[in-house]
DNA sequence: CATAATTAGTTGACAAAAGCAACTAATTTT
DNA sequence: AAAATTAGTTGCTTTTGTCAACTAATTATG
């Protein structure tokens, strides 16, 4: 049996040859490695010190004086004493400099399309994902709020991706059986039937090209609308996420001259229920049903518009 | 709008600092990376020749005889003239080098572990397979067919999930648009609302807990069965799966004694036709159609059983 | 089968990469 | 105001790696 920690170690000496880091020339250029770091560092901060430098790559101060000596010889960088220390210097790179760094980076990205050009875009996908969730496994994992992105035009799975989260969180979060699931598939079905672009929305909000959370907006007969699908995965409550879906569809409402919205919900939905409140939704109904191998109760909330 | 490329210089990067290679000293002994690496691989191969070594490393043959040359002076290896080709020497490690080694490899074992420490089960779970994932699509090494499993009880989540693959793979490859997508969701409800465990079932396989083919059998009026949506993974293809899943499904035709099975399909699904065919399928029905965004024809192909 | 070409490994000369310590000049601490 | 610290430079050294010439064994070839 091996154990997780050699299979780690299989992938570093596996990751450590395909990175291709221990020749010498970097991408046959003519800078080395250390080099080419201390200019991407350079690039990445804008305007550094040499002291900086030395602490981020753990470079010996009189190393990398010689090398940045060179550098402005080459003319990569620009060095201008610092007007609030004047032992240190700030360096820039160079318009050559950017250059040197913008082919070596897109020769970087040719090495890397060339080696995945045989896969197709699932497997794309898959490659990709699989890195991030490494990154995020091995880092302490703190989804940024700018990190979630917000549209509303639908491509093709999201619906499917929206019925799948629906279908996997009520189940798990709620015990709900599947037939939740054929009840947000018929509902969904319907939705896209009667969509009209003036009169309907879906929001998702992604996190990794991964739709994390959703709500909707769909009409209703005599100027009402209905508020459906808020959804958020749990990973991703407590960030405002929600609140900021909510307020867009209610935005929406408002916008489109809807008098009233209304949405149902089951009295075991605690956080959606809170979210509901707060954006100024009144409890109009509730009433006790057995369903989807639950009982609880059906509720109905109403926000007047006008 | 980050392409696929640029998220995997990013993970690069990320991994590079994470596997803190450039230091040259080796986790804190007396060896070099390249030292270091040179033990490993006569270790790994037990018995090697310097040519072998410089072949597998691309290093320098000078470079490396002045190495192995101290190695031996340190009692780290041990050489023996070949008997093949008396040139050659064949080089193993001496225990003294196997007890190094082994110090080495502890260290480094000790550093993972620390670094996964806070990990629970799962997300150590999920970090080596994302690992050996993308070592499986970095390399030619393709999956293998004992990692898929199968099955057909439905769980919360696989109807959507299986939805969202219909709209992403043919929104991807076919360039359908999401009216595909709808049309999906619609045969779906049907199916889930006459679903009779008797005469109804579908199959899915599954690669890391993630669906990535399937397939069901609806029944219809009169003895007769239809064939429905026969999908697989474009990463996944190629590996029988596609065959297991349609044999299971004709399979199960005949066990419950449907005299007939039809499905429908598009002219521009080559390999799911040319599996219908081998299947003993034959095309009933051709009527060109414009739908979903494209022009192609719609195909009735029928399997008689009785 | 004799000779030419190639190959495994060694060695000398050298260049490039990196580290260490002493130094200058500016800044901060006491 | 003196002492300690810090940013950066420079001289000297070690480590790491390259290149080419060499020996001796092996393989290819006319």
């Amino acid at each position: 049996m091996k154990t997780a920690t050699s299979k780690i170690r299989s992938f570093n000496r596996f990751y450590t040859a395909h990175l291709d880091l221990l020749n010498q020339h970097y991408l046959e250029s003519n800078y080395s490695l250390t080099e080419v770091r201390i200019l991407y560092e350079i690039s990445e901060s804008k305007i550094i010190t040499a002291q900086k430098i030395t602490e981020i790559l753990k470079l010996d101060k009189g190393y990398l004086s010689r090398i940045l000596k060179r550098f402005l010889k080459e003319n990569l960088i620009t060095r201008i004493s610092s007007e609030e220390d004047k032992r240190a210097f700030n360096i820039k790179l160079s318009d050559y400099g950017n250059e040197l760094l913008n082919t070596l980076n897109a020769k970087s990205e040719k090495k890397i399309e060339d080696k995945i050009e045989k896969l197709n875009f699932t497997e794309k996908e898959m490659l990709v994902s699989s890195m991030q969730k490494i990154k995020n496994l091995m880092t302490e994992n703190k989804i940024e709020r700018h990190e979630i992105s917000y549209r509303h035009t639908i491509n093709p799975g999201d619906i499917g991706y929206i019925i799948y989260l629906h279908g996997y969180i009520y189940g798990n979060e709620s015990n709900f059986s599947t037939d939740f699931e054929k009840y947000v598939i018929k509902t969904f079905y319907h939705f896209l039937e009667n969509y009209s672009p003036e009169k309907d929305r879906i929001w998702m909000a992604e996190y990794n090209n991964k739709i994390v959370g959703c709500i909707a907006i769909q009409h209703q007969l005599q100027n009402e609308a209905q508020l459906r699908w808020f959804l958020l995965d749990p990973a991703f409550r407590g960030l405002g996420i929600g609140k900021k879906l909510l307020t867009d569809a209610v935005d929406f409402c408002r916008e489109k001259k809807f008098e009233n919205v209304f949405l149902l919900t089951t009295s075991l939905q605690n956080k959606a229920l809170e979210m509901y409140k707060l954006a100024g939704f009144k409890l109009t109904k509730s009433e006790e049903v057995q369903e989807w191998g639950k009982v609880f109760n059906e509720e109905r909330y109403d926000l007047k518009l006008k």
